[in-house]
RNA sequence: GGCCCGUUGGUCAAGCGGUUAAGACAUCGCCCUUUCACGGCGGAGACAUGGGUUCGAUUCCCGUACGGGUCACCA
């Protein structure tokens, strides 16, 4: 008996590789077209690191004319979450990262080296997994769960290094005739890889973000067939991106101490290794402590959470990128108007640490970016999230869209448009009081200077009766607002105030701020003459009187 | 603990042997025909630490400290 006959036992059934090697092509691509791919599991909350790679895979794949494609890593069972695999295709397309291959459903895939799911390759891994076993290069392992952590307790109290190497590795060195009895009394086991490598050896390797890394070489027989008959992680990985062509490897840092174990697996499937790019992770601020943004702990982890308290996905994107690359900030100035498709992204210029997930900083992109909007957007994007997340905004916007277009309007698309939008969640609290239903003219407002309730009502019905005309442009409107403060004894000008305070009660920016208060119960908003454009001559003359 | 990776202002970061050590966010002040937002100008604020190497180190080397990752039949 020999290692084909134990291969032959353990999977009778598996197809000879060259059949999966013909069925897959190398891909026909032009020169430098890179091959990436985000390999998220289906575990439920779609992570912003997801999106975070994806963002980095679209943009590497469309700028090399190259191919981006999604593939399932749901080998872990015990951590499926129903629907996951459609949770995962529905964020990537809210933030507009549609892989040109991958799961289209939870078991269709588009692309010609599908399945895009790895618990529907099993037969390809074990075809694999059978050559490795016929070149003696794996062998079936019998030691139980149990066994294992009794045996690394061992090590740890020894105080050697823990793993399944040496002469723990006991399974080993069981010849196959010992091995082939096992399996047929009945056994379980599972399938390990049989690594040549030695610890007192080195291997290096070129990460294109991390640079040189030198490491031990692996010396761990790894499983890489477990019991419930799926791959690792570790395998599938190599398997997979080999056969679906795959030219960069970018995934979260967290897989550098891996890269060993990765190009001994790939130089001993006989694989051309892909690139690597360990991206670093995004972290958060724990009192004091950066820590890895968790699913569990941080609502931002989670993709749906921008979604939610309506950050457009746009904003989202502009500020990954930002992270990836320090330059995007600088372009963008540059090129304000520019789609983010233009901006050259380099994976190379990526920061070799992780970066602190800064909330502040993302609001304040996504304020430029709203800014930027038409008034037809603004309405569109934050009718959408309205009619998810707050019906009332959802009906005020509604009930007058033309209307509510006027209100979205102001102080918008000009030259210096404004910015005091970050989200849609804000929206309402912004523009309230535009919409006469949502307006309490007789609540208690806080005035500024001019304080005094009489005084207040004789300076509005002035205003009202003397001076106010709708029909006014901006310069008149202006001027009327000096002339009513000289009428009530206030300096026509602020400048004539501040240079002797002491002539008047105040100046014509007290007065404007008790009609501004009386009329929007705000000391803070947009231009008031706009504001009295849009509300309206009625509206206005009702609140001020 | 072993093995990796990292450490420039509060945060994100340029810089890669000689710089007044950029810029952005945040913060403070002033200005911007009346508030606020925007914009403009300005201020405060940093090379973790100790040794080398060098005429000269934020930049190169070694140690230390601190932070992060990883050591699963999870990815």
């Amino acid at each position: 008996m020999d290692y084909k006959d134990l291969a032959e036992l353990i999977f009778p059934d598996a197809k000879d590789i060259s059949y999966y090697e013909e069925k897959y092509p190398r891909r026909d691509l032009p020169e430098g077209a890179a091959v990436v791919r985000i390999g998220p599991s289906p575990t439920g909350n779609v992570h912003i690191g997801t999106i975070y790679q994806a963002v980095i895979a679209r943009k590497m794949a469309n700028q090399t004319n190259g191919v981006f494609f999604m593939r399932v890593e749901d080998t872990d069972q015990k951590r499926e979450v129903e629907n996951g695999i459609n949770q995962i295709i529905e964020s990537l397309t809210k933030f507009d990262l549609e892989p040109d291959e991958g799961m289209i459903s939870e078991t269709e895939s588009k692309g010609p080296y599908g399945p895009y799911r790895q618990s529907m390759r099993g037969d390809i891994y074990k075809a694999y997994a059978k050559y490795l076993l016929s070149q003696g290069k794996a062998y079936p392992g019998f030691e139980t769960q149990d066994q294992l952590n009794e045996m690394r307790e061992k090590q740890e109290a020894a105080k050697v290094r823990t793993g399944y190497y040496g002469v723990w590795a006991t399974s080993r060195n069981l010849s196959v005739e010992e091995a082939a009895e096992k399996i047929k009394a009945g056994e379980p086991y599972i399938i390990r890889f049989k690594s040549p490598g030695r610890e007192d050896r080195k291997i290096k390797h070129k990460d294109i973000i991390k640079g040189n890394v030198e490491f031990p070489e692996n010396d761990q027989d790894i499983i890489i067939i477990k019991s419930d008959g799926l791959p690792t992680y570790h395998f599938a990985h190599a398997v997979d991106d080999h056969l679906m062509g795959t030219t960069i490897v970018s995934r979260g840092d967290e897989w550098l101490s891996s890269v060993p174990v990765h190009l001994q697996l790939f130089q001993e499937l006989g694989f051309k290794a892909p690139r690597y790019a360990h991206t670093p992770t995004l972290l958060k601020n724990d009192n004091g402590n950066k820590r890895k943004i968790s699913k569990r702990k941080d609502p931002e982890a989670a993709a749906s959470y921008y979604e939610e308290v309506g950050i457009p996905s746009q904003s989202v994107k502009e500020y990954l990128l930002n992270i990836a690359n320090s330059t995007f900030e600088n372009w963008r100035r540059a090129n304000p108007d520019k789609s983010i498709d233009e901006f050259d992204f380099q994976l190379n210029k990526m920061s070799v640490s992780g970066a602190l997930f800064d909330m502040v900083k993302l609001l304040d992109v996504s304020k430029n970016v709203i800014s930027k909007y038409s008034a037809e957007r603004v309405y569109d994007e934050a009718i959408a999230w309205a009619n998810e997340f707050d019906k009332e905004l959802a009906s005020m916007l509604s009930a007058d869209k033309e209307y509510s277009l006027r209100v979205l309007g102001i102080e918008r698309g000009n030259a210096k448009p404004r910015k005091d939008l970050s989200k849609w969640s804000e929206l309402k609290h912004t523009i309230s009081y535009m919409y006469n239903d949502k307006f309490d003219k007789d609540a208690e407002f806080e005035y500024g200077k001019v304080s005094d309730k009489d005084e207040i009502k004789k300076i509005t019905k002035l205003y009202v009766e003397k001076y106010f005309d709708i029909n006014d442009d901006k310069q008149t409107w202006f001027d009327k607002m000096k002339d009513l403060a000289e009428e009530v004894g206030f300096a026509r000008e602020v400048k004539e105030f501040k240079a002797n305070p002491e002539n008047w009660p105040g100046h014509v920016g007290d007065i404007s701020t008790v009609i501004r208060v009386t009329l929007t119960g705000r000391q803070n908003t947009p231009d008031l003459y706009e504001i009295m454009q849009v509300l309206g001559k009625e509206t206005v003359i009702e609140r001020l009187s």
